[in-house]
DNA sequence: CCGCGAAGTTATTGAGTAATCAGTAATAGT
DNA sequence: ACTATTACTGATTACTCAATAACTTCGCGG
């Protein structure tokens, strides 16, 4: 039984060497998984290394400290939101019945929005890592970049809809009670979606 | 140097042999606090044990694991809150200016309520324990737990208040931003109380 | 084909941590 | 006063986990 070792890598070609950039992002994903379930401190490094696959030291040679690779994983999350919120403002009226209501433009992009907002949400990693980084504010470090994505997101959400600040309070905080219903299932998984439209006000 | 022991212990008369149900309560009081802040992964049964003021083993001749105190704690948390609702919505007028704007029963007693709610969470530990409890219902038990609580404090709602179902989504969705924002520091502390207010969209 | 930098691993450490056990001291009941 | 019960602690265990160090392997440019 000689060359036990190395028979599944050779074959095919694929999980070969990644670049650093490349395993980076790779380990950020599976970070927020991670991290979304079981949060900051119920994480272990092991667990991420492992749905990466690769070794857990390694982890360190690509983030300095696992609080590091939080702080990666809050920005690539609000990244995500930003991005899908932008997208949505764009083009309002895509997948959306929003075009038969009325509604002011304010309106219909803020619809859009809601509906961006909802189907992101819909693998729940995201919303759920949402949740533990509001749990991990302890950590001033942590709270602080949370704060300043936070701030950001409302701001660029202003900027987009065009909505007045007791529009986009109300839209936030229901955005807030479906973190938190989805957090505790409130919902079956399946009727997430049209839950979410619901809870928003919208469709 | 003899009999340096429980030189301490003798004097004045405090820190003696408490009842193990009032000791369960100082426990579950310390759990709390220390759980609102660093989580169930975060907090150590030490750290429990040390704001309590006793010894670690003791914690578990008090609760049968780590996980039972945070299930206790959580039990503990809504308790309080159900409990300030209740008391809010038997006098509505109290500490209140709503006996001036009429407004249905209904809204008067939601109103009162509100304030009752900004009023208990105030001191933050009910707020941020709160989100700890949502963020730690990866566990199923726990997750189990939450969501009878939840669903029992909507219960109690409205049949406290007597507001319809929109009103009700509506306002818990407020109560969840105020949570959100209380644990990401947007406001500072001593202003928590106006903020809130403000937020539930109340007076 | 060689060697050098980048990608990756194994082994290890040192600090912490939930939980158990075996015991000690205070109090209540008689 | 004495004993049974109840409150409580110190020592220890078995284990986990972030982080470091020291090593190996790959693949590219010359």
């Amino acid at each position: 039984m000689p060359s036990l070792l190395k028979a599944s890598r050779r074959s095919g070609g694929r999980d070969l060497r990644h670049s650093a950039a490349e395993r980076r992002d790779e380990v950020l994903r599976a970070a927020v998984d991670a991290f979304a379930i079981h949060g900051l401190h119920g994480t272990s490094t092991e667990m991420i290394a492992k749905r990466t696959g690769i070794s857990q030291p390694y982890i360190f040679r690509l983030f300095p400290s696992k609080k590091d690779l939080f702080l990666a994983a809050v920005d690539q999350c609000f990244d995500r939101v930003e991005a899908a919120f932008r997208k949505a403002a764009e083009n309002p009226d895509v997948a959306t019945a929003s075009h038969h209501l009325g509604g002011s433009p304010a309106d219909r992009r803020l619809h859009a929005m809601g509906h961006a907002y909802v189907r992101l949400v819909a693998h729940r990693e995201l919303l759920l890592f949402q949740m533990q980084a509001y749990a991990a504010c302890a950590d001033d470090e942590i709270r602080r970049k949370v704060k300043q994505r936070w701030e950001r997101l409302m701001k660029v959400t202003a900027e987009l809809s065009g909505a007045s600040r007791d529009e986009l309070t109300l839209y936030f905080a229901r955005g807030m009670l479906l973190n938190v219903v989805a957090s505790i299932g409130l919902v079956p998984e399946g009727a997430a979606d049209a839950w979410g439209h619901k809870a928003l006000g919208i469709g």
